[in-house]
RNA sequence: GGCGGAGUAGCUCAGUGGUAGAGCAGGGGACUCAUAAGCCCUUGGUCGGUGGUUCAAAUCCGCCCUCCGCUACCA
């Protein structure tokens, strides 16, 4: 992206629930991308934040004894303090019952009705007071009755309301056109190319408001058309609440500052990159273009879809249990440490199986073997042999890992456009092995004895040597800080360097400048004590799933 | 059922016509700056099955088997 501003969402939590790692999985992603382009210097807006409407949660709340507000302020606590644990830090955490949200979305629904696009229809089916309408082909038959599949424990019940549709199979033509223009809005491309199945199946239109849900935004419009407000302010019940997709999906348009802050928006919208989950994929590529265009605003540019986390081939979930407390996760692996595991081992594309054993191999292997290792002895090196001094690297043309550099940094940059985080990952570590491989290389341990010796052509070489790993670990130090921001002023003080970035990314140099092989050579400094980035982990230190 | 994808070393995967590859895991070795890490070497695969095309197929074509994704209204 070159453009002048960065705009990047997650999908907003179902706050239902505490949070599992499964879900923070794709906010730990989009926050390596929206740190990437803070140090780049781009004005960037990171959005994610919780789904919080929904009879299933008035009913939750009720069990206890709560209000909906109460039940839901306790969830939203655990997955603020579980992202903080991450180092997650957006620009702002949407909650779908924040004021300007509602105003949000009952402007929506009015613009789709100026628009011609929303009617008063019928919708009759099945109900899963636990998942919602179930179609007939998915509800199970037997001797009981008939059941949800997934909550058989749970009565279904036959709806027959009246409710506000969406003229979805309107735009059928239009999104066609737009998948055939924006060839790079949707990915990955096999993404693509089932939503554009979708489409070609034909499109039905769908429901937008429920009656008689008192949990939700309140519809804005009487069948009539007029005005569901009443002159106190208040909102007229037998309006109903809008449902589901006219309320989460709008977050993303509310935290870019529609419709209080048109100069915001201006600037904001439309979005660089919705990153979500492949089972809500349908919504935000076809459902959510459309209400766009009938509300008259732009469809964003972007649609980025990644699979799922499974556990022995199943997706991790709530429901099924099988998921990893992400408190769990950050106090055995660390912060970043967390965050380079579930990165690395799962490609943004497509699902992975994941494993607590695959993590603990994936962080020793990477991250205190390779990594940290090569700091380590780097700057152990350098400290005893050249007395603390930071030596400085040679010109790139005359060093093997100069030379090498940009090659490795162009792959990375690549990797990151193209949201493939674990590749990204992976072309700087390659870059990371051929750092260990010239250390063994040029040993600098016999040029340091050498030099005793009185060996001045050794010397120069060992200074030369450490200079280029001292580089090295510069470099990939502040290259990987959008994946591990703790760690990176970490190296830099362990390397005698200034880290000026501020916790969330903000605030430094653009970094396309810092990360040229020699940028700091000019500056003479001292290298700092040598510790341990990355301790090592047992493969039995803990048990979770 | 329809459309799409995948089956390659113990694990995760790369490889789209020309003598089977990487990382991790396993084994051995030399070194010693280092988190008993790093480096070097190495065990290991009738490339799902089968029939074709070709001088030559993991790679192209047919058939079969297995697995996965999508096939509408989750919050």
């Amino acid at each position: 992206m070159t453009d002048s501003r960065f705009y990047i969402t997650t999908s907003i939590a179902y706050a239902n629930n505490r949070p599992g790692l499964h879900t923070l999985y794709e906010v730990v992603g989009a926050d390596v991308l929206a740190r990437w382009h803070r140090m780049n210097g781009t004005p960037t807006r990171f959005l994610t934040g919780t789904d919080e409407h929904s009879v299933n949660i008035a009913m939750r709340a009720a069990d206890q004894g709560r209000t909906p507000r109460d039940f839901v302020d306790e969830q939203v606590s655990l997955f603020r303090a579980a992202e903080d644990a991450l180092g997650i830090r957006p620009d702002r955490f949407i909650r779908t019952t924040d004021p300007d949200h509602v105003r949000s979305a009952q402007e929506m629904v009015r613009r789709a009705y100026a628009n011609g696009d929303i009617y008063v229809g019928t919708y009759e089916g099945w109900y899963c007071p636990s998942e919602g309408f179930r179609n007939a082909t998915d509800v199970v038959e037997t001797a009981r009755g008939t059941i949800c599949p997934n909550h058989p424990e749970v009565p279904l019940q036959w709806l027959t309301e009246r409710n506000w549709f969406f003229r979805l199979s309107a735009y059928q033509e239009r999104l066609e056109r737009w998948f055939a223009d924006e060839p790079h809005a949707v990915q990955p491309e096999y993404r693509r190319n089932e939503m554009l199945g979708f489409i070609r199946s034909g499109l039905e239109d769908f429901s937008i408001s429920r009656a008689g849900a008192g949990w939700g935004i309140p519809f804005p419009i009487l069948p009539d058309g007029s005005s569901a407000q009443r002159p106190d302010g208040t909102w007229d019940p037998e309006a109903g609440t809008i449902y589901v997709w006219y309320d989460a999906l709008i977050n993303y348009i509310t935290g870019a500052g529609f419709p209080d802050d048109p100069e915001s928006f201006a600037r904001w919208w439309p979005a660089d990159v919705h990153v979500i989950g492949k089972d809500i994929a349908r919504f935000h590529t076809i459902f959510w273009p459309a209400m766009l265009w009938s509300a008259g605003l732009k469809a964003p540019r972007r649609v980025w879809i990644h699979g799922w986390l499974l556990a022995a081939g199943e997706r991790m979930s709530k429901s099924r249990g099988n998921f990893m407390d992400p408190l769990d996760f950050t106090r055995a692996f660390g912060s970043d440490g967390a965050r380079y595991a579930v990165l690395r081992e799962v490609p943004f594309d497509r699902d992975a199986d994941v494993s607590w054993d695959a993590f603990v191999r994936r962080y020793n292997a990477d991250l205190a073997n390779d990594f940290g290792n090569l700091v380590n002895r780097t700057v152990t090196m350098a400290g005893r042999f050249l007395d603390g001094r930071r030596p400085a690297p040679r010109p790139a043309a005359g060093s093997p890992l100069g030379a090498g550099w940009d090659d490795a940094l162009a792959a990375y940059a690549a990797a990151l456009d193209g949201c493939l985080l674990s590749d990204a990952l992976a072309a700087l570590w390659a870059f990371v092995g051929d750092a260990n491989r010239f250390v063994d290389a040029e040993a600098p341990w016999a040029l340091a004895k050498a030099a005793r010796g009185g060996d001045t052509g050794a010397a120069d070489r060992l200074e030369a040597v450490l200079g280029d790993l001292v580089e090295a670990c510069r470099l990939v130090g502040l290259a990987v800080a959008p994946f591990m921001p703790e760690t990176a002023p970490r190296i830099a003080a362990q390397l005698g360097h200034a880290y000026t970035y501020g916790p969330d990314g903000n605030g430094g140099p653009p970094i396309a400048a810092e990360l040229r092989w020699g940028a700091r050579m000019a500056e003479t400094g001292r290298l700092g004590a040598p510790v341990p980035l990355f301790p090592r982990l047992e493969t039995d230190a803990a048990v979770a799933d």
